[in-house]
DNA sequence: TTACTGGTTGAAAACGTTACCAGCCTGTAC
DNA sequence: GTACAGGCTGGTAACGTTTTCAACCAGTAA
């Protein structure tokens, strides 16, 4: 089927290019009649524009992008779909483009910065490091989400987080308050982002500072899904069945651990505390509801946005953001 | 920064644009000691063409576009994810489109096909309504997953499905077979997706088939959330407290009806059995775990891909077709 | 010598849109 | 009468690429 360029529509109502231009930008002068007799034939034809041909043209106009590495985490997805509604209202067109685990982030970005002429970067479940440079070195202000960016070289990226050192020895104290001494940490390190180890780093301090010593053994490295947490879990507690308690550092892993230990006859709280990290929708739904640290969405949002649009319009310098996060106790934890 | 053209990249290489534009695009008839320098110059200024000036020019190659419509659908995003996967090597573009509850998909995809020429449209979560006009009347092939687009006047509309009817009397029949007589339907009715209405015909197929007698004020509409079903399963079991079956109309209505029992002090399965449908992750991990309808997600995929690339590329009719679903039998129903 | 080949290169015309500028009217003020 | 403003309109030059065509320069065959 025919695709009707602005020519068409100009040709059948027979008008010029411009003024079909003008109805299509709705700009105010052109004539009552003419606008309507345009708009006509626009409807008939089911015209679009070709944003190809506009973006060409105008490339003005301040396009963030909002970058989501991944697509199957419910905590990352429910903090950029808060950022879509922080964006509201503002003088500046935001899309979302997603990158999968394996894919460099900060190339989508550059091309993303040549290709659609994108001034403003927000990474949500990025990483931070050296690639990074090829952004800052174009001054492009870039905001980092869940991570720290602010002892870094970079001098155009801002970064909005929670204090992970205390909240992960939140998580830890709660576990030790209730009676456990033989607490197991399941996480992992991801390259790039220090919010693991620096929440490890609190459950230690929390730790020596009740003098209850770690067996290392007890740290596990599983993957960040239900079935990745859920096998670790099982062949874990099978080498040490009497551990008493799990810190888990994200609310999915969570959930495969209880799971896994249900598997196993050992109840969840009864037998083993577990407590999450995140807070997402379902930790209010499983059951048992789980105690978790919350992470403040909606504030990392709001601030994340915020603080892009300083820089980018008012050319404030970055800022580096701490948001209050809040251990949410709930049923998982006795 | 400065972002370079095409023309700075020529000027300082010194040769022309189609000297540069023929190393951007690979092409083979340019010296190597050419390329070589013009490659050079290239890495120095990170150069990145741009999408709008090359998208305007060759809007050949065939662009399909997937349009997901729910963004925290587990299901539905799993099935985007498996569609994916069924597009590699294959001899076209994919995109991924995202459109919210509100929105009129068939327009976001006018616009793509106008914008960036998108030749084929795969909907998923989509609804099937007269708005679809717009695309058939402009020859374009569209596939709808998970509902079935078989009675309708589009001539070039393809659907991949299962078959609702059947699985909705297979989970009615397995709470039957379980001895339940006073069961109740969650679900809802979404404009446009027979889907549900299906469900529910083959479920009063079972109860009739079984001479049960159905209590209309036990098919409840509610939204299709872990929140809106706890809300909604509050409110009913206080109202229909001899009820002992649910059958849900999606797993994550499911998790909402399940908490909701657990806090109204009624264990599941114990006292009332659930059965949800669509068989995402989480169902195997939940606890209890939920009998489930499960979709086979990826055989949809495969097949709505492969159907689309047979009307595109060989000119096939669409075909609708249906794959075979599975009820899985796990802990919440006795 | 001429003719022709193949490997490289560049000039210029698109693609569909918007911005700028100039030009037409009609009406109003001098 | 002239001058000028304001509302409306159209012609044309961009924007950054790719594509088409022509042309160059060896080298080789006749």
């Amino acid at each position: 089927m025919k695709i009707y360029t602005i020519k068409d529509i100009a040709r059948k109502a027979g008008v010029s290019v411009t003024t079909v231009s003008r109805v299509l930008n709705k700009r105010p002068d052109v004539n009552q009649a003419t606008r309507e007799k345009v708009e006509r034939v626009m409807a008939e034809c089911h015209f679009v524009g070709n944003a190809n041909a506009r973006g060409l043209k105008q490339p003005d106009g301040d396009l963030i992008a909002i970058i989501l590495r991944g697509r199957d985490n419910p905590f990352l997805n429910a903090l950029a779909e808060a950022m879509l509604q922080h964006t509201q209202g503002l003088d500046a067109s935001f899309l979302m483009e997603f990158v999968d685990e394996q894919a460099d982030e900060f190339q989508t970005a550059l091309r993303l910065s040549h290709e659609k002429r994108v001034k403003g970067f927000i990474f949500v479940g990025g990483r931070i490091d050296e690639r990074a440079k090829v952004l800052d070195g174009m001054d492009s202000p870039m905001v980092f989400t869940t991570i720290s960016a602010e002892n870094t070289s970079f001098s155009h990226a801002a970064s909005v987080f929670i204090d992970d050192r205390a909240m992960g020895y939140q998580a830890m104290k709660t576990l030790i308050d209730a009676g456990h001494t033989r607490i197991a940490i399941f996480g992992g390190i991801r390259q790039g982002d220090d919010g693991f180890a620096k929440r490890y780093t609190g459950a230690m301090d929390a730790l020596a500072e009740a003098c209850i010593p770690f067996d290392d053994e007890r740290f596990v490295q599983t993957r960040f899904s239900l079935r990745g947490a859920y096998d670790t879990a099982r062949s874990f507690f099978e080498s040490k069945p009497d551990t008493t308690a799990v810190f888990a550092m994200s609310d999915t892993i969570a959930f495969g651990v209880i799971r896994a230990l249900q598997d196993m006859g050992k109840s969840v709280p009864a037998d083993v505390s577990v407590v999450g990290f995140d807070g997402i929708e379902m930790s209010k739904f499983f059951i048992p509801r789980l105690t978790t640290v919350e992470q403040p969405v909606d504030d990392i949002a709001r601030e994340s946005v915020q603080v892009l649009m300083d820089m980018l319009e008012r050319g404030e310098e970055p800022r580096h953001i701490i948001v209050d996060a809040k251990l949410q106790i709930r049923e998982s934890v006795q």
